[in-house]
DNA sequence: GTCTATAGCTGGATAGAC
DNA sequence: GTCTATCCAGCTATAGAC
């Protein structure tokens, strides 16, 4: 094993395969996800290509490697969001723009994440038990609103219903205008404008009980 | 000019033509939209490569005559509906199961239609052109709700947001579970769940305008 | 670790016989 | 219209020299 080596020969090589993961992206993100090739891939780091089979064993590898290094990088991205814990409109704004935020600055992650655009490549058993894990984090916010809410959806309705919603937003924005933020463009700008309507279906009517 | 021969001629060659999109239909159900190639195809068909360039002069031709096809098929399946005209819940209800029906009906021409799986593949002038018709025509449904809707959103706002729900739950429900029909499902059951959600935020409200 | 060389495959597309 | 033969290109991956 390799593994036995000095830690600072492991640096160097985490290092290498992080610029070829990078260069990965850069390729998906042009060409489009299913479009990267080892030899394309060598030719952008003025390499060959057989030199990168010493760091990655297949090109299913790397593609692997992304998918989790996806599912990594919008969990970090979540964890940052600062939630008030409370006002739940408030905190589906934030989460909905924070997806499409992602999406919008990672298409090739988002894509190869959340769709499944390269006819062959299916995740390891390990990385999709790891994006499991990060989406259940994901969807459990939904869990501490719903007893503020006046619905009859059961709480994996609401989740399900939330996401469909945002990641067809997203979906027609990158399709759109991949190019204009989270909150501008014709369906960016449509994130603020649905919370309120959400709200107005799902609010408390207290005059209602009244009467 | 072949164009010149004999109507029966024409017939044959027009069947052929039919056989080719629908085998082609079939590889791109089983090893996704993207997987499609002509020796596969002539494999298929007990032909050899060759002979398809008879029918169509390029794969990229194919593609598109497919992205045509697709949109015809839905605008068909759109035209066959049969809507109140004066019930928004019950015409937007009958028009998003339509839409996720022919998704589950036809995942091969609604990918290619509507996600764009294929790198490389841009539809021509021409179909494009089509394409932009037969979605005006789609949208042009929801200009006759807008009177009855108390909303601030313009037309525009109003169909991409419907069309982005719609299109969320859709391409979920692909994802997930595609063996089940409209109505069915994680996703498929939210559509009836969704629309009383929409109701209720934007039914004109009497006993506010009492008040 | 990186390279050259190459195996082995699949693909799109064309030429030309029949 | 269909075929055989073929070109040319691209790809993944491996063997083995350095």
């Amino acid at each position: 094993m390799t593994k036995t080596n000095s830690p600072l020969l492991h640096q160097k090589r985490a290092a290498m395969k992080s610029r070829i993961l990078d260069t990965a992206r850069e390729i998906m993100r042009k060409d489009g996800v299913a479009a990267l090739s080892i030899q394309e891939l060598a030719r952008r780091m003025n390499m060959r290509a057989p030199s990168l089979y010493n760091y990655f064993v297949s090109k299913t590898e790397i593609y692997d490697a992304l998918f989790r290094f996806g599912y990594q990088c919008f969990d970090q991205y979540n964890n940052q969001l600062v939630l008030s814990g409370d006002d739940w409109q408030n905190d589906l704004s934030i989460l909905m723009e924070g997806y499409m935020t992602f999406a919008i600055q990672n298409p090739e992650l988002y894509q190869l994440c959340f769709e499944r655009p390269v006819p062959g490549f299916v995740p390891s058993e390990e990385s999709l038990q790891l994006s499991f894990g990060i989406l259940q984090r994901y969807y459990d916010h939904v869990r501490d609103w719903l007893p503020q809410l006046n619905t009859d959806l059961n709480e994996q309705q609401l989740s399900d219903l939330l996401i469909a919603i945002t990641h067809g937003l997203t979906a027609l924005h990158l399709a759109n205008q991949p190019d204009l933020p989270s909150g501008e463009g014709r369906f960016g700008s449509l994130i603020p404008a649905v919370i309120p309507i959400l709200g107005k279906a799902w609010q408390n009517n207290l005059r209602a009980h009244k009467e």
